[in-house]
DNA sequence: CGCCTTTTCGATAAGTTATTGAAAGTCTGT
DNA sequence: ACAGACTTTCAATAACTTATCGAAAAGGCG
């Protein structure tokens, strides 16, 4: 059951004639573009079965709820953790490294299909399908406040609480990329790399114990990050 | 039709027989009630309506949809607004000012009955419902801003531009708030005094001129916010 | 007493997610 | 070639949601 791509002919035909091709990508690549539209709430079964040229009950052949295939989107999305786990254990000044991990985070949030607070609503009322996105996001967490906490110890950084930081910063990511995806009426919008460039500037003029390092702290960060191939990693 | 309180005993006795106070305010009551322990989407109509007392489709009589109640809600809490107008054009240094007003509005989000992203989603799909909100949110946006520019020429704040900076503290305060409401497994949990001191903190840390003060602004601030009535105000 | 207004109710429409059993093909072994 | 197993799709339907409608049950008033 479920299986993940069969291109074999079998089963019974679609009433819609349409060439099936491999159902759970298509079924996937339709739902996202679904999601991204209209959110997860109001995309319907009816509509990704409309679009991916199947019947509605059929979808449950593929995916036996609607959460599975957001789960299914999840694991397409975890660059900006893996960029961490690799900065943060890289020699070198903590800033720029901060500020590419929460730069990629931001970014991140912003191209995901989802809003990542509907994401976690999804998440938070089916624990055991989405484990892996509270493992991810606790792991991201505490790379991000150990790096604060290299800045802090390499006198880079103010004195604060990595742990609270790393919340605060984390925290601010995530409210800016609601300006992003849906920018509030009367207020400017920004486009993600704005947003993100806000959101590490920020973080970063707040811990920088030297404030006028910011400019040339960006200029690295951009080097960091330069090249970075998620999958191509140890 | 949706009078706003009538104690009168007339109308068709319910069947429940309990006594029919001031159906609107119950239902307000219960609604929020419900909506703080399980959120807006998960609560249902039925739900609603077993817990005031009434049936479901005697809802509908006070309240044609189910965005109505939430309106209703919406107008008991605009009371950080009234703050930030009230010290905007206050004089002093913006320092103390911005910081009560951040705290304020931190806090208020906390108590809020409703997570300020669901308030949100639900406003935004009914705008002419919600054009308030969305009216107050640009004014505090705008008072906010004004105040930061306050600092900036002043010269208590670093030079920065006053419309990002007022979205990153508001945006910093709308994605901790999440933190209180809904902490993350695997993450410390936050209290809401907690959360809105890291963020009121952290915006003030990052915008001060002189970090030092910090401490000194969070005491002027709290003298500030001492005494304030919502509902006492030109 | 008959009529109007207010409030509640039951029945029901239209939409949602999800289940079930049957139908319609291909594939495999003999 | 053909029976049976396997894969995939479908229609029908259950259980739940928001919302509408007309009827019912009271009080108030001439």
């Amino acid at each position: 059951m479920t299986k993940d791509a069969a291109p074999s002919a079998a089963g019974r035909p679609r009433l819609s004639g349409a060439p099936t091709g491999s159902p759970r990508q298509d079924i996937i690549r339709e739902a996202t573009a679904l999601f991204v539209a209209k959110g997860y709430a109001e995309t319907t079964m009816s509509e990704i079965a409309r679009s991916a040229g199947l019947r509605q009950s059929s979808l449950y052949y593929w995916f036996a709820r609607k959460e599975h295939i957001l789960q299914a989107l999840l694991e397409e999305n975890r660059s900006s953790l893996a960029l961490a786990a690799s900065l943060e254990g890289r020699s070198g000044p903590a800033a720029p490294r901060l500020y590419a991990v929460l730069h990629a985070d931001a970014m991140q949030l912003c191209s995901a299909p989802l809003d990542f607070y509907e994401f976690e609503r999804v998440a938070r009322s089916q624990p055991q399908n989405f484990g892996a996105f509270f493992d991810d996001y606790a792991a991201l967490h505490g790379l991000t406040a150990s790096i604060v906490r290299q800045g802090v110890e390499s006198g880079e950084f103010q004195a604060v609480e990595s742990e609270d930081a790393a919340t605060a910063a984390l925290g601010l990511n995530e409210g800016l990329q609601r300006h992003y995806r849906q920018p509030l009426p009367g207020l400017r919008s920004y486009s993600a790399e704005q947003v993100s460039g806000l959101s590490a500037d920020t973080t970063l003029a707040r811990l920088l114990a030297a404030p006028g390092k910011l400019a040339a702290v960006r200029a690295e960060a951009a080097d960091l990050t330069a090249g970075w191939n998620p999958s191509a990693e140890s």
